[in-house]
RNA sequence: GGGCGAGUGACAGAGCGGCCAUGUGACCGACUGCAGAUCGGUUUUAAGGGGGUUCAACUCCCUCCUCGCCCA
């Protein structure tokens, strides 16, 4: 079984087989930081976090980049505006974006490479560009020259011809062509610069991805990946400059674009009133629920986010995270068997332990085929249903000790690659002494349910469900859980 | 106008040339003091329109329509 990836560069789905051992590298187009990070950034960054989740569990090496593009126009423009310096502005949402990605649990990224950290290697990668006569200066400013790049498109798919017919009403007597694009920008009062070869100036959109992926890794490279409106012309000017530049081709084997999220329906913008920052959808929802509802859908699927569907995505993992508490909590009543002889598994522990096995191996099947995560999730809920059938209800039995366990540790594994059953137990003396105190309040509901004096056990229950603690009576006797509704 | 992609049940969304996706919702039943959770059943043989290929198409091909993104 190997990994299957949809490159965007050929249009299908290709075996993954990195250029070196088991070595991968690859990059993904990072923030701009002059503002909060939004939802959209949260559905790209969660993707690329599974899929680097997923890789490393699969036994591979990555060594994943973001870049940071800490000088732009967006940037130039808001520190104006707060009249703050764009290094401190860029800094300031920079540690923003950590804090977001942190509440959602995307830690995946080795390396943050921020643009203004690479202004050498940018100057290095414009002259040689230069050199190759495939870019030009002109008033200060440094062009890379589209039309010297025969294949210019070969990503998106975009024509020159059809590009030039169209690109006739933004002239600028600085280029040669109208489609070349900046390398390097003159300087203009009031802006930030760096001294070049070719005078003041800063650096252009897309060179600063070349230049810091060629510090990293070299001519070429595994993976790039990035959102969807990226690609032109953002991934096809890096293609050209890399390729231009080293004469190696290809510059990355495998492209990977993510698909939109749309806000109810429509395009998420700031002007159409339904834009939502990472922050404002945590104040609303809890950090695994609008994981879930990401990673729940297709990375190269769009989504759209809706209220609705957020509260259905909590109801679904609610599904997951109760029969993973339910494996635990039976696990914690079986005597782990040690030092006995081991328990002779019976005719059901045998059938649990085969249903075990083969949703898991369906569950890698699916991850491995282009990272199928609605695939692979729905064979947690078939699973779900053979754990409840057998564990809770009417229907329950005795499972084995080790059976439960293999569960436990394939939970884990789920866990750790789709980023989710992990919520923080309570730990440390404090959490004890609540879960005692909830412990007893339980004992206390129990005396009275005996008693059939409902009306203080209905009391206990509801003081406790304001408190988001949610109790359930089975035969087994009372659980109780966090409630996932709010945060 | 050009490029790329998508149209599946009440809703959301996968896979697959022939069989059950999955989740949520709703309804019914079991369990229960009640609630919740859980299990069973129903809604659910659903596939934008029209052609074609095939013994067989939601799945392949053509075409039309609609929607989204990028470039203009």
């Amino acid at each position: 079984m190997t990994v299957q990836l949809y490159n965007t560069l050929t249009r299908k789905k290709e075996e993954l087989e990195p250029r070196i051992g088991n070595r991968l590298y690859m990059f993904v187009c990072g923030i701009t930081p002059y503002d909060y990070t939004h939802l959209g950034h949260a559905k790209t960054y969660i993707a690329f976090d599974t899929i680097v989740r997923y890789l490393r569990i699969r036994g591979y090496d990555v060594f994943y980049i973001q870049n940071v593009t800490d000088i732009d126009d967006n940037i130039i423009k808001r520190a104006k505006e707060t009249d703050t310096t764009e290094k401190e502005l860029a800094e300031k949402f920079f540690n923003e974006f950590l804090t977001d990605m942190e509440a959602l649990n995307v830690h995946s990224v080795d390396k943050f490479a921020k643009a203004t950290d690479y202004i050498p290697e940018i100057l290095a990668q414009i002259e040689t560009l230069i050199e190759k006569g495939y870019a030009y200066e002109s008033n200060g400013n440094v062009y890379f020259e589209v039309r010297k790049f025969e294949e210019f498109g070969k990503l998106s798919g975009q024509i020159l011809d059809e590009l030039q017919a169209g690109a006739r009403i933004e002239i600028d007597e600085n280029k040669r062509n109208p489609e070349d694009f900046a390398l390097w920008k003159a300087h203009k009062e009031g802006e930030p610069y760096w001294e070049s070869p070719w005078g003041k100036g800063r650096p252009g959109w897309h060179i600063e991805d070349t230049a810091i992926s060629m510090t990293f890794f070299g001519d070429q490279y595994d993976i790039h990946g990035g959102g969807p409106e990226l690609i032109f012309p953002h991934h096809d000017s890096e293609i050209a400059q890399a390729e231009a530049c080293s004469g190696k081709v290809p510059f990355v084997k495998y492209w990977l674009h993510t698909g939109l999220l749309n806000v109810d329906g429509e395009k998420m913008a700031k002007s159409l009133g339904n834009f939502w920052t990472v922050k404002d959808a945590l104040n609303e929802f809890s950090p695994e629920a609008l994981r879930f509802f990401l990673v729940y859908a297709h990375y190269r699927s769009p989504i759209d986010f809706t209220r609705e569907q957020i509260e259905d995505a909590r109801k679904s993992y609610q599904r997951l995270q109760d029969t993973y508490n339910l494996i635990r909590r039976e696990l914690a009543k079986v005597e782990s068997p040690e030092g006995k002889e081991p328990v002779r598994l019976t005719d059901m522990d045998e059938e649990m332990d085969t249903f075990r096995s083969d949703y898991y191996d369906a569950f890698i099947t699916a991850m491995d085929d282009d990272f199928n995560t609605r695939e692979a999730i729905a064979n947690l809920f078939k699973l779900s249903t053979e754990v409840n059938k057998r564990l809770a209800g009417t229907t329950r039995q005795q499972i084995a000790y080790e059976v439960l366990a293999r569960l436990e540790a394939d939970f884990k594994t789920y866990g750790r690659i789709l980023g989710l059953f992990e919520q923080d137990e309570l730990s440390g003396v404090e959490g004890e002494t609540f879960k005692q105190l909830v412990d007893l309040l339980l004992e206390i509901r129990d005396d009275a349910r005996k008693t059939k004096n409902f009306a203080e056990a209905d009391r206990i229950r509801d003081k406790l469900k304001s408190m988001n603690i949610v109790i359930e009576d089975s035969v087994e006797g009372t659980n109780w859980k966090y409630s996932t509704e709010k945060k």
